[in-house]
DNA sequence: CCGGCGGTCGGGGAATCCCCGGTTCGTTTT
DNA sequence: AAAACGAACCGGGGATTCCCCGACCGCCGG
């Protein structure tokens, strides 16, 4: 449409609301959404407290939001959000690489998932994507998740770990709580052929390309809640 | 020469190099020192091999390096600065809190260590600080290493994981990234019998008994505040 | 009754783990 | 200055694990 229409859609700038423990991530977030014509940084707070806070009562029209605060971390916010404002959009911030909080976060409720190793535009092109009604999950994460989706039989309930077979979880339980393979064949009674097996099954369910990413992500889920 | 002398000190800006993997945080940095008249940043790395070979060609004042690098870290890069070019300042970016890691930037060469907590002015004044001949320190690290100063040793205080060496450290860091022995052996340029003897030396100092509970503290560390 | 799936195991080559050893530095100690 | 020390770096070699392949069994639904 030619009709640039000032007043309708971009009558108002749409008004983000920074939440990242780092001042210097915060100002650099302000400083480049407010270049843009149809953004502008409303407010930011670094600990989920002075967000809940100070979010009623500022109505964003989106959140950023960094999945590492300090206290209660970014999906705790997130959760909670959920529950006042269930229709606020939210795009988690993340410097860690992989898919181990894409899901988590997108399960939680939200909107789109960016790493802060991607380059800032992408940022940019995040907030309008969600603003617009999408969700925005970066390159590649997007793709092993829609794969996920497109065989994946439920998509309400499938946490690709959800996904594991009762003996798989257990073995992985185990993993997390750093046993050996040997060991963990002696614990359960297994020949450790069949561990090895389950930690085959375990990897190509969780899109994992190591015995050390596996031994990675089992940690991680171990420290993190298991709810997901 | 074009010598643009406005007064004296403000004769030129300063030129600051900046080296971080997050480009928000690049971006923040690069708006918020180009606000200042004395300042100015004159070029971007995002890693350790990139900076190593722009920094030379571009003569820079001033670095500012994040800790945390992919692959080798800022420390490793502060070590090969100081060999090509002992008296450039370099200030070091950390978003951790405790000092493991500040203690061993000074002690590395570093002139300056701030963690991203801080609030973005501190980073001008560190800057001005540094290029002025001091070092700079910001606050609660400056106090607990004074406390440790004072009380003498080292009292079994900070996890073992301070008694790890340099390259120990980087080691494990990477292990918790999920990286495999011969992944870190390559990004590292080491053989990999020397990356299996740094695990090895990892595991005796932190009483670990097999490869995955090195993974699994490892893991653990980077997941956590990396505290303590 | 047959195909799919979960559970269980094995072969075999590559990679690793993990013990031993070594050299080369630079700093500290004597 | 000589000696001692720790840190960085590398190798041999056997035990173990990793990771690809395959197999068998029992159950359950079409």
């Amino acid at each position: 449409m030619e009709k640039r229409d000032y007043g309708n859609f971009a009558s108002r700038k749409k008004m983000v609301f920074v939440v990242d423990d780092h001042p210097i991530v915060r100002q650099g977030l302000t400083l480049l959404i407010n270049q843009e014509s149809d953004l502008a940084v409303c407010g930011e707070a670094e600990e989920m407290h002075a967000a809940l806070t100070a979010i009623p009562a500022i109505k964003p029209d989106i959140l950023i939001v960094d999945i590492s605060l300090n206290g209660p971390d970014g999906l705790e916010l997130l959760k909670n959000i959920r529950i006042t404002m269930p229709h606020l959009p939210v795009l988690i911030l993340s410097m860690h690489d992989e898919s181990i909080y894409a899901e988590r976060a997108l399960r939680a409720g939200a909107n789109g998932y960016i790493m802060k190793q991607e380059a800032t535009e992408k940022v940019l092109v995040a907030l309008r994507r969600i603003l617009s009604g999408e969700i925005y999950v970066s390159g590649r994460i997007a793709n092993s998740m829609l794969q996920h989706y497109v065989r994946g039989a439920t998509p309400s309930e499938h946490s690709s770990i959800s996904e594991l077979t009762d003996r798989e979880l257990e073995v992985f339980r185990l993993i997390g709580d750093g046993y050996g393979t040997r060991q963990i064949a002696e614990v359960l009674h297994l020949s450790i052929k069949t561990v090895e097996s389950y930690q085959a099954h375990i990897k190509e369910k969780l899109c994992l390309h190591s015995a050390r990413e596996l031994v990675q992500h089992a940690v991680q889920w171990n420290v993190k809640g298991k709810s997901a």
